[in-house]
DNA sequence: TCATATAATGAAAATGGTTTTCAATTTCCG
DNA sequence: CGGAAATTGAAAACCATTTTCATTATATGA
């Protein structure tokens, strides 16, 4: 079984923001809880409202600047979806794929695509080299049927 | 060998605006024109200008109001990009999806990915019940290598 | 511990892509 | 042909994100 993104604790995503030559202030780290925290992609704006419930003189702007460290880490990546492309969630671990609901929005990574079979034939037919591949699959999770 | 989007002609395209229930005015079909044209996903913007060599008083808003009405009619869909999402192009013929390139930004499309399998094994380990996917594989084409 | 260099913060302003408004124009049906 | 109604383009509004800048907080090392 993988490790799951989601187990992973503040004090490690602190450490290696840390690590990485950020100062450990308490708006980073405020936007650092929230964001270790959280099984949702989150926008910007909804990382501000959950940052205030802890650190109410928290800035919308400091947000943005704290995913941006954030991703640049490594510690979390930006969701695309129908809805808009602005959500921020905790990264894989390794090769996984997100899997969300589109009641709730609740995420999941899962392994195990392999991928390879199908790359090798689009590559013959395409004449194209293939270096990477975006999957999310779609769905409806446990608590929402 | 299936159908390849990008051959779909000018004509086709205008009578389905048509039966969708549009007027065919010149700006639109100038929209159409480029959009059925072209192998690159193209940002309102690139339409716009690449719409102006044809029809110099075509108007951004009329730009975005066109693939308005070219996405809902089906013939172009939004294009997801690490360096955005604006981007719009020819929809799929049935069960395809992107192949672009990091280079040039040129497309295809590719059939034949077949994720049941995984679905399944996704389906039992989450409990989600999977209802769509998103897939698209990037690399750099055979005049870019 | 304390002084200091400098990274980080938050408010306000700027930016830039997209949408809305509205009067004028164009299409298409009868 | 009219004439109703959709469409257009310019300007203004909107809104998410970025930049600016004076102030504050952090880390470092004397
Ligand atoms: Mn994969
Ligand atoms: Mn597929
Ligand atoms: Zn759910
Ligand atoms: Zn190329």
């Amino acid at each position: 079984m993988p490790p799951d993104p989601f187990s992973v604790d503040l004090e490690e995503w602190l450490s290696c923001l840390d690590r990485s030559g950020c100062r450990l202030t308490e708006p980073l780290k405020v936007v650092t809880e929230v964001m270790s925290g959280n099984r949702r992609a989150l926008s910007p704006v909804e990382v501000y409202d959950l940052g205030r419930a802890i650190y109410p003189k928290l800035g919308l702007v400091t947000v943005y600047r704290s995913l941006e460290k954030l991703e640049s880490a490594g510690l979390v990546q930006r969701v695309h979806q129908v809805g808009g492309c602005n959500g921020y969630i905790a990264a894989p671990q390794g090769h996984q794929h997100l899997l969300i609901c589109q009641i709730c929005g609740r995420a999941e990574y899962f392994t195990g695509d392999d991928i390879s079979d199908l790359v090798s034939r689009v590559e013959a037919q395409s004449h194209y080299t293939v270096q990477g591949h975006w999957l999310q699959l779609f769905g409806v999770c446990e608590s929402c049927k």
